[in-house]
DNA sequence: GTGAAAGCGCTAACAC
DNA sequence: GTGTTAGCGCTTTCAC
């Protein structure tokens, strides 16, 4: 059916090596013998058997994007730039969606051979210790992307997530907004980093914190966005901003503000981050921190392929740039 | 580094026959060795290596999902389900994002071994005859999923274009609507689905089409949408009703209508294909012909693991059921 | 510059 | 019920 180098060998008139020297562009081939090889490999339509090189040499020339289904503020958009960047590198991404509630992904990309990949490209937030500690010690390159890494031993990509929410929060503030909530913190540990720049920008403004501003999201989700805003809403001491940590926990919480009979940005602001499309066409559009995808991307994918190519190399570490997109839902006179 | 058949065989103390038949649950292993065998597995860690079990069977065990860059109208909801039903039968999925302008899917693809995969799921929409016609030729399982499949030969499971197409339109009409547009029609082709079904529709209600009522968008993006409702919403005789074949038209055409200042649904109702989690919670909320992407995906994937088991089986085809869901950017009093 | 042959880890005949 | 062995298609020393 399929033929093989064998077939284009023969075909050629050559030997099974020079077809293998002409196919991985070894240089030292007569001019003669690597037309007569090209002509062959065309005429039969040879491909190269995948599983067979990868036997042999140990490399897949894949990549796997660890992706939590619905726990990362864009996935679409890094998955995009994550697939491009590794296109321009020579490597396929396979996208791994995986949820927190989904058992299946951690173990079987722990282990080692279970999908035959390079390297590993595990976006932050989903990452349980457990399974990042099991890629490392199966030797298998892994790099952290997104969010606020905090796992040992490991190559990252973050973004600082601490300045975004600083960020986003000191906008709202500028904006005249006094009573700040934010979804998506985690209430019980201060010293997360959303939580820390959030803290951080209002003390600055001489603002005293409400404790029951802060209020967290078990994922990026709109429905959990909109869940934590209508309590949010409900409060006696209503917000009149809340800061997500994510475009689809905004997107959420501002149908809840409409279902709570409020206004978008008059009654209560709203913003998020991520820049997703979503944002740019909903009604008010979505103020939010743009965090810079394709740097991730490109960082993250150089990460790996650098750790293929040199394992042992220096543990490395990058911050992606952010940008606060003032819009029609914090600033009613821009679009 | 990693263990090997052999290594288990050595420290089980029996042949790499046995330990591949206990792998692989071959019924006839006596309990004695079989414990034996399991408990080398687990001390060495043992992981079969995908790759030779692959060249010597020719099975992977992977299915290809080929999705295009925004010209799905539920890339992410297919997705997941397609995931979850090729799980349940073990198999896992890569998915191949690959817009019409990406160059490099088609041949990838076609190429039967470029990615080692058992069988290939295409978006039909995106699926150019020459692809598919490739595959089939390559005599790789292929099943055209979603949209109206046109193509020769091969395994479908479709959505009725013309008949959702018909729904939305007839439910536009039951609410009052005299003047509808559409938007992704194709106005070359009166005969394709969605324009049959949308004339249909008319037709019924004795209206005449309005030539310029037509118009196309190339992709299903929100931009497509915004760009094609702009135009539709200045013309003299404006449209009170705008039809979209997908629902990120119909956001992007909603868009259009509050920057043209218009109301939805007051001034102009908006209606979309797909049922997208983000109509859900735009505002107004999406009218929209929910396709049932579950089974969409259960079919597809029993479809393509139907083809890999006999690969001469007769070509299957089925059609997903659909439903109108409507919401308020038709219906200003439902939610 | 090119050829011969070994072997990557696994499964499947075929013996026993 | 278990062991032996050939070989999937490729890359890669090592000769020539």
């Amino acid at each position: 059916m399929a033929s093989t180098l064998k077939d284009v060998a023969r075909l050629a008139d050559v030997s099974v090596k020079t077809v293998s020297n002409v196919i991985n562009g070894y240089p030292h081939v007569s001019p003669d013998v690597r037309h007569r090889v090209e002509t062959a490999v065309a005429q039969l339509r040879y491909r190269p058997n995948v599983s067979a090189r990868t036997l042999r040499t140990g490399r897949t020339g894949v990549l796997a994007l660890v992706l939590p289904d619905g726990d990362v503020p864009y996935p679409d958009e890094l998955a995009r730039e994550v697939v491009r960047a590794a296109g321009s590198r020579g490597y396929r991404v396979v996208i791994e969606q995986a949820g927190p509630d989904d058992e299946r992904a951690a173990p079987t990309l722990a282990d080692a051979r279970a999908m035959p990949v390079d390297g590993v490209l595990v976006s932050a937030p989903v990452a349980p210790a457990e399974l990042v500690e099991a890629l490392a010690a199966a030797g298998r390159p892994v790099v952290l992307v997104g969010g606020e890494a905090r796992h040992g031993h490991c190559d990252r990509v973050t973004v600082d997530v601490a300045g975004a929410a600083e960020d986003a929060v000191g906008h709202l503030l500028r904006a005249g907004r006094r009573r700040i909530a934010a979804i998506g913190a985690c209430p019980t540990d201060p010293g997360a980093p959303p939580t820390a720049g959030y803290h951080r920008a209002l003390r600055r403004a001489g603002l005293a914190p409400v404790p029951g501003h802060l209020l967290p999201a078990s994922q990026h989700r709109r429905a959990d966005g909109y869940r934590a805003a209508r309590a949010l809403l409900a409060r006696p001491d209503r917000p009149d901003a809340i800061f997500c940590h994510s475009d689809p926990l905004a997107i959420g919480a501002m149908r809840a503000a409409f279902d709570a009979g409020l206004r978008v940005p008059a009654d209560v602001a709203v913003m998020g981050v991520g820049d997703i499309e979503e944002g740019r066409y909903s009604r008010p559009t979505l103020s939010t921190v743009s965090v810079d995808t394709g740097f991730l991307a490109r960082e993250a994918v150089a990460r790996v392929a650098a750790r293929i190519e040199r394992p042992d190399a220096a543990v490395a570490m990058v911050t992606a740039p952010h940008t606060v997109l003032p819009r029609e839902s914090t600033d009613p006179t821009v679009r």
